[in-house]
DNA sequence: AGTTCGCTACTGCAGGTTGCAGTAATTGGG
DNA sequence: CCCAATTACTGCAACCTGCAGTAGCGAACT
């Protein structure tokens, strides 16, 4: 049983679900907590059968069949389990941060366009959270009785994209300042932030709107 | 070839490495922008000098054997073409949000440590940029042309480490005032909440300090 | 009336990735 | 002299992803 098993048992708790049910709703609510393919939600609840924390039974719609499970006694007794296990350390996957740590094997260019690539993905998940909000409060959540729960995940959601965004125009002033991405090393303008990161203090915090043109050497 | 393949191939680029001294490297650097396992930083080498774009040579240090990879010049034509591929979409993975989104299957308690594992996972990445940052003042970059990426991407770090330890806080001044994890729904503290995101508002933002105990039910 | 497009509803498979176990030599401390 | 920690890997099972492929259905367009 992987963390993957337990989020999928974790929605056969709620209801059952259809295979495809399961991909779309990861889709809405697991995907910015525990993303994993669509292919792997067709095929969890197959794993959980064999393990018999759950049941299927075809359901014919149509000509076409769909598969229906529901979880069983032990599947709940082992989601009762998991609440008391070690929770694992978080993992983020920043692919637009690993080139910049290599901004130096490409042009200014290079590093800014990958920080508009992360920004617009990001500003995608950003946006449809927000409208997510809204549509709690016009028709409600699917499962009403669980609101409190999907709006607290969400603050951390919008924390968190904030929190990026903010950094991503921080960045951007920075390298503008720059006159390469090669070879700058200990300037000035890196020993102030590097003294304020060693002292944990935010560089953002300094000067939260003239992000612009900081003082770039002195 | 990979994200995680020009991970290594970038490695490369700064100076040979034998397969060991990757792993530990990228417990230093990596990690935090692409955090990959050990397995891997000893397997993608050797990729890399079946596709052409590394050589190995083994050198003999004592009676034990290390293989020293070195980047090939259709490696480096190969990082340059990377430069301009489109960035990949971030990916976060914490558990201890799908453990929030279900806190409703466990008690309190539950939530609450694994919020707590959550914050001492992240304190200790905190701890080591920090001390990190230190080092550098110090002891300068093992690449000092490089400092200034490495600083920025701090930057980055430090605000994310922020911004989820603030979120951490504010969470657990809110699961305090819930009576139970179970079946709360779309309560009055809940609704406010909803509107501010709505808005895209952060709900952080209201009660920078005191955090402790907002007004439950209103 | 026929065709195409998008959605529903999956499966197979190759290849990327992880964690664990196992091997073996070197170094430093008690 | 022995033991633990560190160096320096490899093999393997199991996990996970992306893509291609299959197939029925409803609505729109021609």
């Amino acid at each position: 049983m992987t963390t993957s098993s337990f989020a999928v048992l974790a929605l056969l708790d709620l209801r059952p679900w259809t295979g495809y049910e399961l991909t779309q709703q990861a889709k809405r609510s697991l995907r910015y907590a525990w993303p994993k393919s669509e292919r792997l939600l067709y095929s969890e609840p197959k794993k959980l059968v064999e393990l018999g924390y759950a049941t299927v039974h075809t359901e014919e719609q149509g000509g076409r069949s769909r598969n229906v499970y529901t979880i069983t006694e032990d599947g709940t007794a082992a989601l009762g389990g998991w609440m008391s296990t070690r929770t694992q350390a978080p993992r983020l996957e920043i692919e637009a941060m690993l080139r910049l740590l290599f901004a130096d094997h490409g042009s200014e260019g290079d590093v800014l366009r990958s920080l508009e690539e992360l920004e617009s993905d990001i500003g995608e998940h950003h946006r449809a959270i927000v409208e997510l909000m809204g549509s709690y409060l016009d028709g409600g959540h699917p499962f009403p009785e669980r609101t409190h729960l999907s709006v607290l995940f969400a603050t951390f959601q919008i924390e968190m994209f904030k929190a990026m965004e903010r950094w991503i125009e921080f960045a951007r002033g920075e390298i503008d300042d720059w006159p390469s991405t090669k070879d700058l090393g200990m300037t000035g303008r890196t020993e102030v932030l590097t003294r304020l990161l060693a002292e944990d203090r935010s560089p953002l915090e300094q000067a939260p709107v003239l992000s612009g043109r900081p003082a770039a050497t002195r």
